[in-house]
DNA sequence: GTGACAATCTGTAACGTTTCAGTATATAGG
DNA sequence: CCTATATACTGAAACGTTACAGATTGTCAC
């Protein structure tokens, strides 16, 4: 009867992992005064918090997050959502590391949540928030009614979508000025001579789509130039359609002389079909496409480019989800970014 | 004095998430037979068992990671390590999609960890281990004697590498095999008549240099061509030295009548650098790259293309790394993926 | 010397899970 | 009828953390 509370402290000293149990060991204090010393917590004597802080720093005293998440409820984690066969592949490489740099000393982790062909877009969303398995979401793709962004804000969990939405409801977001980068590509177009303008668009059912169809519209009214409708694809389409398409666009009578294409990939294709049809680029026709790296201007020389920053997005992405987590106001957290260093530029013939 | 045995059980039935306290309170069961029953354990009543299963389907329970965690350790994360600034674009998005079909019926979450410029590569590997933050970890841009390798064997953590190393030690991976890829590139150069071969190698630190250089030079002998080195720049420089050192080569006297890239991106480059120099493809010289996605037909048609998959990679490594975490032997989780339909084909002339 | 009060520190309980060491109940063996 | 033994279930403890409700000092006013 006499043995049981000697072994009790479980020989704190051990090998493992350090906890509190292991501070409070180390410094001779109580657990629940190592764990308020390490938060700063007011009413810990100043000398205590230092010791305590010396000492946890000296032996590599990292909080358990499983400890933490138990009891707590914070997972510090963010998740990231996409979509595994519509996403841009050069998005997914920025983004994540666009966030990873923001989250990069702070204790959160990213946890990439896919989900895929014809699956319920909210399907990973429900999950995330009924199992609370993120502090936080970041998601793409959005719409302007955008049942994720809804069903997230009812919840009152933090998120951030990149991309607007039109639905009434404020939250953080960032998107890139796709108004103005439609209207700077007509209004470049036509500037060399150009009047017949297509453009390949985003998906409709993106609000992106509609963001850039309204500056290419009214850029065309402004400058004069009128439309040759190319709506049979969009971005999301496969290379060989909007190959096809394309040729099939340019050997008709009435055929577009300028493009402006929301997508890189997008704009190989269209050249393929451009050249698929005997027409030459630069001479017959010029076109205007939006690239996240810089790669266009070396496929062809003669194309228009402007640059959208994918890592940036990522990196503000992640600051405004982190802006709402840490009680900033929705409304305050929204960004738009400019088209950067319009590289439009047409070599002299 | 009376109250405080009836308020004990906590309203198990609440609104909250359910637990094994809700079921065990709906069942009438004590927890820890729910527990049990949910793991199919033999000591439990079949139809117990039934019951309980049924139960927790109808009302949706999912077990608490954070619970599952803090006790048992298990984290049921796999940590895909990446390098901010060094890693392909396609190859983040593909692997994490390659990754994230096989561990979608599982209960593992995927977590990026990245680590940038100028940091030990073993950082980020040290901080998984010590804060055991994943069960699994999957590494890229592997070394032939690789310290990340060693240390997550020495401690006993699952990993999968995607390329091999060259230490004597066995651990699972999943490679590319970039011997045949090179062999294959000069044979077919040599059949169209290509003497004088450049290769654009990957980096000599990783192992995958010596595999594609090892190709390259017996492929060479055996179709008596020629090398002409190119070993100033590798697919990790960027795209404008490339470019710069390749019209600098074409330039020369005695210049290649043909290259071999291990990279689409600097295969770019290449071209662009070619043409610098006056020169033209498919006439003066002929280029074989590497590719994963179908892009570079489109830049050039008279590009030779081989096609490596990094969505197989990522799903293989998935796999091997789960397989490892299940129990089954280090050693017959390797894989190696030869060169698929390989695509190099010339256009007549 | 007593009471009040601030300043510091501490034990206990709880988050949800699994494991350990049982406790009942029934069945069979003698 | 009593003891073994298998079957089916259960409470308590523990993982590491934080919140709550004290507990122990010392200081100061009166």
């Amino acid at each position: 009867m006499d043995r049981d509370q000697t072994e009790k402290d479980d020989e704190a000293s051990g090998q493992g992992r350090p906890t509190l149990k292991t501070l409070a060991f180390m410094t001779g204090l109580g657990v629940t005064t190592v764990s308020r010393a390490l938060k700063d917590a007011p009413e810990i004597g100043a000398e205590t918090r230092r010791r305590v802080q010396l000492v946890a720093k000296q032996i590599g005293y990292r909080p358990n997050r499983a400890g933490v998440r138990l009891r707590t409820g914070k997972t510090n984690v963010i998740s990231l959502v996409l979509n595994t066969e519509r996403e841009i592949m050069s998005f997914v490489s920025d983004i994540i590391y666009g966030v990873s740099e923001v989250i990069a000393d702070t204790p959160y982790h990213l946890i990439v949540t896919p989900y895929s062909r014809s699956q319920d877009p909210l399907d990973p969303i429900r999950y995330l928030v009924e199992t609370g398995s993120a502090d936080g979401v970041i998601i793409s793709r959005t719409q302007p009614n955008d049942p994720r962004a809804r069903y997230m804000l009812e919840r009152g969990i933090p998120f951030a979508t990149h991309g607007r939405t039109d639905m009434g409801l404020i939250h953080p977001y960032h998107d890139f000025d796709n108004y103005a980068f439609a209207t700077e590509a007509v209004r470049h177009l036509a500037g060399i001579g150009r009047r017949r303008l297509a453009l390949l668009a985003p998906p409709v059912e993106l609000t992106y789509h509609s963001h850039t169809l309204n500056g290419f519209t009214d850029a065309l009214s402004e400058v004069g130039a009128s439309e040759i409708p190319f709506n049979t694809v969009s971005v999301d389409h496969s290379i060989e359609q909007i190959r096809m398409r394309t040729a099939q666009l340019m050997r008709r009578d009435v055929r577009p002389d300028g493009f402006v294409s929301s997508a890189a990939a997008a704009t190989l294709a269209i050249v393929a079909g451009i050249e698929d049809a005997g027409l030459k680029l630069g001479r017959d026709v010029d076109v205007v496409s939006k690239q996240s790296s810089d790669l266009l201007h070396l496929f062809r020389r003669e194309l228009l480019v402007v640059n959208e920053n994918f890592r940036l997005a990522g990196a503000e992405l992640a600051r405004s989800v982190l802006g709402w987590i840490g009680g900033a106001t929705p409304g305050s957290l929204q960004s738009l970014s400019k088209p950067t260093g319009v590289l439009a530029y047409r070599p002299p013939d």
